[in-house]
DNA sequence: AACTATACTGAGGACGTCTCAGCTTGGATG
DNA sequence: CATCCAAGCTGAGACGTCCTCAGTATAGTT
């Protein structure tokens, strides 16, 4: 899907309607946890109680619904780089905000994924979202620049290449072996200013 | 699949079924290129000219052709690491064999992930010939440290980390858009050994 | 109480995975 | 060359999932 209006799920008019919409949300962000993002929707409809056809009465597309489960979590994220955007030092602020973002792109299998595809294409429930996260990311990263702390020919994209390469090792790890953290130290070493000798 | 013996495909002994399997892992690697790792295998078998339980009687699981699809490949791959291993350069060695190595894992669509997990699944197709490049880059890696060109708290694992996360990034870059060779110089930088001032 | 826009239901078509009972045949054997 | 059988092939069918839509129910308004 390249075009089309992103369908951003919108509160039901209805009481019954409301009900179901977010007894839904409920049975999907359960599921999503459990079985990563391609969890069965015939699954949670059940869960929530609901037949399949309410499911895509609200969600019409598998997209629609993720993007709704994850909403808050991702508004949280842009709001955080909002407030670190007056942190007196530029490069903690950026490297801790790294880590939430990364946090939160692994909040299920296959997020990552669907983000990094929203990133870049407009005609996507979740495109919104991540353009506003690709705002408050770059505004840390040329605070950092600014400081003489980043390299200065690190541009926006490429961090949120490493962010979502972190991310995703982070959800292709076992429960006990997580190599998101010192993947970010890595990527921070290699983004960050130095003097070079050459 | 945690447990049992993972099947690597054998050549057949008769003859019709030699032809099959090669035509099986023909069309595989067609559709593999085309619709990434989830490809449909009734689509396959169709297109090799063969029933579908014919396929399935060569390759018992969608990981054992997607094995059998990549073996080749990977295989150069743990052959070029050997060769490199004797160059006076062991950074430059380290450095080319990782973008190697990227763009092998990066061949289609899911390929990436399947290795991931059967880096550290020995119940896996793929796990012997991912050990294979475990040694093989563990001994790259080895040799650039000792000549002091990467920093000693570097693990293999970590670096499989670093490549996983540069492939990744590449399979889901649009065609025209492959971060992953800048992805692979920041992580160099990450990794090179330097002078440290704290 | 009547009305209607909103919402719900679930059968059904399309497609995918995977199995297995029955059929076919390559190639070995005398 | 005729026989034989293990290896191989077939495709219907059970099952799961996605997604649609014609028919039905009801919340909220008048």
């Amino acid at each position: 899907m390249t075009t089309g209006t992103p369908h951003i799920a919108q509160r039901p008019r209805r009481a019954d309607g409301r009900r179901n919409y977010d007894a839904i949300l409920a049975a999907a962000r359960k599921a999503f946890e459990a079985d990563g993002s391609e969890a069965s929707l015939e699954n949670i409809a059940a869960q929530a109680g609901v037949a399949i056809g309410t499911l895509y009465r609200h969600f019409p597309t598998r997209a629609s619904l993720v993007e709704a489960a994850t909403r808050d979590g991702l508004a949280d994220l842009v709001a955080h780089a909002e407030r670190l955007a007056s942190c007196p030092d530029p490069l903690r602020a950026l490297s801790e905000w790294m880590e939430q973002a990364v946090r939160h792109f692994s909040t299920f299998r296959g997020l990552v994924g669907i983000l990094a595809q929203s990133m870049y294409d407009e005609g996507t429930p979740s495109h919104a979202m991540c353009s506003a996260m690709h705002h408050g990311g770059a505004d840390l990263l040329r605070a950092a620049q600014a400081a003489g702390r980043v390299r200065a020919d690190l541009t926006a994209d490429e961090l949120f290449d490493l962010l979502s390469g972190a991310a995703w090792v982070r959800e292709q790890s076992l429960p006990d072996r997580d190599g998101s953290p010192r993947f970010l130290r890595l990527a921070l070493e290699g983004i960050t200013a130095r003097d070079r000798e050459s």
